[in-house]
Order: C-alpha cells, then structure tokens, then sequence
DNA sequence: CGGCTTTGACCAGCGC
DNA sequence: GCGCTGGTCAAAGCCG
C-alpha cells in the first residue's frame, strides 16, 4: 500500500500535531474537527451522500467502513490520497436522525500544501465565541418514531451525564475551541456547514460547549431549525438498502441530536 | 493499468 | 480479566 508503516504500529508523526502514537491510538487522545455538512438532494430525490462524500478540495480515500453501534449508517473512513505522505484522514457518517445531514470528524492534519481551488478553502467564515449564548429549549423534540421514546427517556438520563460527542462513553471531553475548517467544502455541493470542534484531552466539560450551525445565506442555525429537517425515510430506507444497514436502535445519534450538539447556539461574526 | 471501493479480519482501547 | 466496540489493514473486485 502506501507507505504506511507496519501494521498496526501507527507511527506516523503529525507535523504540529499530538504524535499518532498518542492521538490516534485509537480514540481517547485524538485531536478531531468535527463537522456537520448539509448536503442536498440530487435530482433522483436521492442523496448525494449516498455516493462518496461531499468532495472537498482534497481527494480522499476509503480505507474502511464500519457500522456504529447506536447508529443506523455506517460510519466511512478516509485518508488523504493527494499526498502520499500526508496522515489526514476523516470519517464520514450520517446523522441517524436527519438522513440529510453528514457528520464529518477530521483528524488530523495534511502535511502538504492544497490541491487547486486553493481559494475555495479560504475560510468563508470566521467564527467567534461569545458566552451569551441563548439555548433553547428542549420543546423542540423533532418528531419520532414512537420507538424512539422508548429510549429517549433513558437517553435524556443519560445526556445528563454524558458529554458532548461522547459517542461511544470514551467520555472524550470537548471545548469550545473552534477553529476553521481544515477542509471547507465546495458550497455548490452542500448547503450548510457546520461545526466545528476540537476534542481535547483532559479539559473538562464545561457550558462553554458551543456548537455552530449556519448556513449559506449566513444565518445561523439552531437546532429547531435543523430539526425541521424532518428524517426522509424513504431515503433512509434507501441507505439501508444500498448499504445492508443492521437495524440498530440508536443512543448515540438521538442523544447526539437531541442533546448537546443542537442544544445552543454559538453567535457567529461573518466577515 | 492504476486508483478506488468493498469487505472481512485483526488489533487495541475502554468499560464493566 | 473479559467482552465490546472502534479503527485499520489488506485482499479482491470494480471502474475509467
């Protein structure tokens, strides 16, 4: 394959960044962005998602798929193939909760410059934090299968307790340390972007949690906004369909939805 | 023919 | 210590 070093020895240093030793040794140390990307309906109904990726300016490469537990779609795991040195990888999943919106975790960082269309990943919007934040209420509870009531009960306990993104109960804590998009995507593909976030080891959780959502026309998303996304579940079904999906009850992307990924709003300055 | 995707297996971190 | 789960590898197949 590439130039990989021997299996499973994941010794590749990341310029500027947590050694992989550390970082990606699996999921405890890993420094991830993570995004949320909108992505549009092709003229079939169906989602572009359900090919590859969105493109961004990098081109990728899938290495590995994997069903997640509390998930319904699989999540994608790609590494960078512009460079071949390069150690950037993301994986791409689907929120359970709204077929239309991707879910993309980046680590680490490329270690070579950008392919063309380097203006395409000028930074379209710069982020700051503000600490009034508004959070909304929880009246929002998008619409559920009744199924999901079930579980919602013990997800809400559970959301009490748990941190944000904490997907699997690693118990990975996040701040509120957003940065740009190391892979802005090419707008004529998806809608909406975005969030932003850096995992961090040890820091603890705090309400400083700000997640962001915005779109096109700069206006900030909030979660009652995203969630009138309503789930097409034809298209679910698709994706099941295409992809043999286990029919998993999740707790991972309801409590993500429902808990603090959409739960406040970050006021966002546009240039 | 080269690059990419698919997919099963393997390994290691993490929680109980 | 054990089992579960996520992340990666690598062979096979597909496609342009």
């Amino acid at each position: 394959m590439d130039n990989s070093p021997s299996p499973k020895s994941d010794s590749v240093n990341i310029s500027g960044e947590i050694p992989e030793t550390q970082a990606s040794k699996k999921r405890k140390l890993a420094q991830k962005t993570v995004v949320a990307v909108k992505i549009e309906e092709n003229e079939n109904g169906k989602q572009k998602s359900e090919g590859p990726p969105p493109s961004d300016c990098w081109s990728w490469r899938k290495y590995g798929q994997k069903p997640i537990k509390g998930s319904p779609y699989p999540r994608g795991y790609y590494r960078c193939s512009t460079s071949k040195g390069c150690s950037a990888k993301k994986q791409v999943e689907r929120c359970r909760t709204d077929a239309s919106l991707l879910i993309i975790t980046y680590t680490s960082t490329h270690n070579h410059p950008g392919p063309k269309d380097q203006k395409q990943e000028e930074p379209k919007i710069q982020i700051t934090q503000e600490n009034n934040l508004t959070v909304p209420e929880k009246e929002d509870q998008q619409e559920e299968d009744p199924k999901e009531e079930e579980e919602e009960e013990e997800e809400k306990e559970k959301e009490q307790q748990s941190l944000f993104f904490d997907e699997d109960g690693a118990n990975e804590k996040i701040t509120s340390n957003f940065h740009y998009c190391q892979s802005p995507f090419n707008s004529s593909d998806h809608q909406d972007i975005i969030i932003n976030i850096k995992h961090e080891e040890d820091i603890p959780f705090t309400e400083h949690l700000e997640n962001v959502l915005f779109d096109e026309k700069e206006n900030p998303l909030c979660y009652p906004h995203l969630m009138t996304f309503s789930t097409q579940k034809s298209e679910e079904n698709d994706f099941y369909d295409e992809l043999g999906e286990l029919p998993i009850s999740s707790s991972f992307t309801s409590s993500f939805m429902r808990s603090n990924f959409f739960e406040d709003r970050i006021l966002i300055q546009l240039p």
